[in-house]
DNA sequence: GTCTATACTCAGATAGAC
DNA sequence: GTCTATCTGAGTATAGAC
């Protein structure tokens, strides 16, 4: 279930309840084809409230956008504090981003597919964000380490993550034949190629 | 310029105003921040005729992605043709895509970052469609052939055009330091690493 | 076939009671 | 702080003249 995603965010019960519902409708149908009746009954906050709150529409999703990139974050981190080197790190992320594709598909849609800009015009993809810069660290340090292949680090990171995130969408438009997991040795195993020494 | 992007594509010259004026103003502020008037004075074509033509908004979305991917698809159809074996076919089938990019940057954005389905209820991702099936067949030719390596056809295509996609976000979003054209040749020496025998 | 004028719907946002 | 009732305007789509 979508609506579980936002976990330790702050705020109070009527603002997680408002903001899991706007999770839950934008990732399902789009941020243009959500209401904001829609969202009040499928928060059961009144429309007054949301408001108060939120100031606007665009206000929601921005405040929206803010602690999923955040819970994204958190959860990269501590992907990787559990590893010490740049291979097992590589593995684990790419292991986290498939399984929170298949336990949060539309949600895991939403942050790939959609273009924010469309609604949220001054904010960059959330690919570029810290999010990503993370992953990109990640190689970096494998460098350093010499584990990884002396290469431009954006390039590294398009290579390794690139794929699986091709892989994500790819099992989301439901083109691929077998489950996302079945594949994933194999596209750890090609990534690495790329990137090792 | 967007507006040129559509070349040999049917229809009378009234359609076919109205479809590159679509196609500009979708890629450029989005499906749903483009309003029929919108189209209208852009287009010069009269609301009535738009109508007329295309049945609804919707349908003159589904008109027009009809004609983009099939673009795409004659374009990529002219690259591999001109190459015999897999890995000169991987090059240029990558410095293509980066050429579009930066030749169509709002085109290609729209491309790869808009969740048509939001729009277009019943279609699948456009990078699910021949399009990117042609990319994997290459590859797959070049198992047969021997100068890919024997893997599945979905993780080769994933790992050697995933990087190239993102790399082409990542440069839409203005995150990379550098043209795109610097980041090449080591992108693609590092696909190829990932696929070759 | 192309246009102008218009109807209708509904989403976004606010006012103000409680 | 939360709610209900209401306003306003934008946007899709149609009718019908030419």
């Amino acid at each position: 279930m979508a609506n579980d995603f936002l976990q330790r965010v702050d705020g109070s019960p009527l603002q997680l309840k408002v903001l899991n519902s706007a999770l839950q409708l934008f990732a399902d149908k789009g941020y243009f084809n959500t209401s904001i009746p829609d969202l009040v009954a499928h928060s059961g906050v009144s429309i007054g409230s949301i408001y108060k709150h939120f100031g606007d529409k665009e206000g929601l999703a921005r405040a929206l956008m803010e602690r999923l990139v955040e819970e994204i974050y958190q959860q990269q981190l501590a992907v990787v504090a559990e590893y010490g080197n740049a291979q097992s790190r590589y593995e684990a992320l790419a292991r986290w981003m498939c399984q929170l594709t298949l336990d949060y598909p539309t949600v895991m849609g939403f942050l790939l597919y959609a273009r924010h800009q469309a609604f949220l015009p001054d904010s960059s993809s959330i690919c570029s964000s810290r999010a990503f810069m993370l992953l990109r660290d990640v190689l970096a340090q494998g460098m350093l380490s010499g584990e990884v292949r002396k290469m431009d680090v954006m390039v590294a990171a398009a290579v390794g993550f690139g794929s699986v995130l091709r892989m994500m969408q790819l099992h989301l438009d439901g083109v691929l034949d077998r489950p996302l997991t079945v594949y994933f040795d194999e596209m750890i195993d090609a990534g690495w190629r790329a990137l090792k020494s």
